[in-house]
DNA sequence: AAGTTACTCAACCTGATGGTTGACAAACTC
DNA sequence: GAGTTTGTCAACCATCAGGTTGAGTAACTT
């Protein structure tokens, strides 16, 4: 359900040109055509790409030739999907160096020097 | 480079079998086998995923049969590409009643930012 | 209503992806 | 050192993803 969601979501962000679609409808909504415009591809690769997008839920229209809008509240998903795992984690991680440091013996093979600048 | 790189991880969780071994691997680090185990698939198969994984960046192993562990710092670089996108998206939502009514005439004003990508 | 412009659909090609099985390599166990 | 266990590599198959071109459709303009 949710779990296809997702997917639809990270593959359309996968692609570098559809990423570049998501960067610029950020500050702005625009056409099909004026997204077109900058790529080397045809228009109807990137009619394609918006449709992945649109599939995904990041962007909508309201007409054919209405401009696209960016969906941000899609990326919420993404983002508690992210920071459950990464939070988890991290935790883990906490607690190994805890221990870690506690036993300072030998073998110090793997310093786990986690630099995490979160939130 | 980094550009690839989130293609990489993107595409990477954009696989559900993927995205449940990182979820598994959050709360704990386990062997290929113990991975493989709860699947339907053969053994082959998530051997594979985890190279996939570990392509992106996400899990690391320091030798063959040892424990695969989550790399969580890659989350930073997805989340850091979301959030910038995110937050200029809803700022440009909120500022848009007040632009609504007066800035009903064009602004031709698409300087090819192109920002994709964080260096 | 006709014509032009903007976009999408359909068919097709190519390369990548996820799966399989079978053979191999590395690493523990004895 | 021989044998078993554990994981990977290779070859192969089916499906999907991103690209193309050509034809069709929807929407403005007149």
């Amino acid at each position: 359900m949710s779990e296809d969601r997702l997917s639809r979501v990270f593959a359309a962000l996968a692609d570098p040109t559809r990423r570049d679609l998501v960067a610029r409808l950020s500050s702005a909504d625009a056409t099909v055509g004026e997204l077109a415009a900058p790529y080397d591809v045809s228009l109807q690769a990137v009619s394609k790409h918006l449709k992945v997008l649109e599939d995904a839920g990041l962007v909508s229209r309201e007409s054919r030739r209405a401009p696209v809008r960016l969906e941000a509240e899609v990326f919420d998903l993404m983002t508690k999907w992210i920071e459950r795992y990464q939070q988890q984690a991290e935790e883990r991680y906490q607690r190994l160096d805890a221990l870690l440091a506690e036993m300072q013996d030998s073998t110090p093979s793997r310093q786990s020097s986690r630099a995490e600048d979160a939130s």
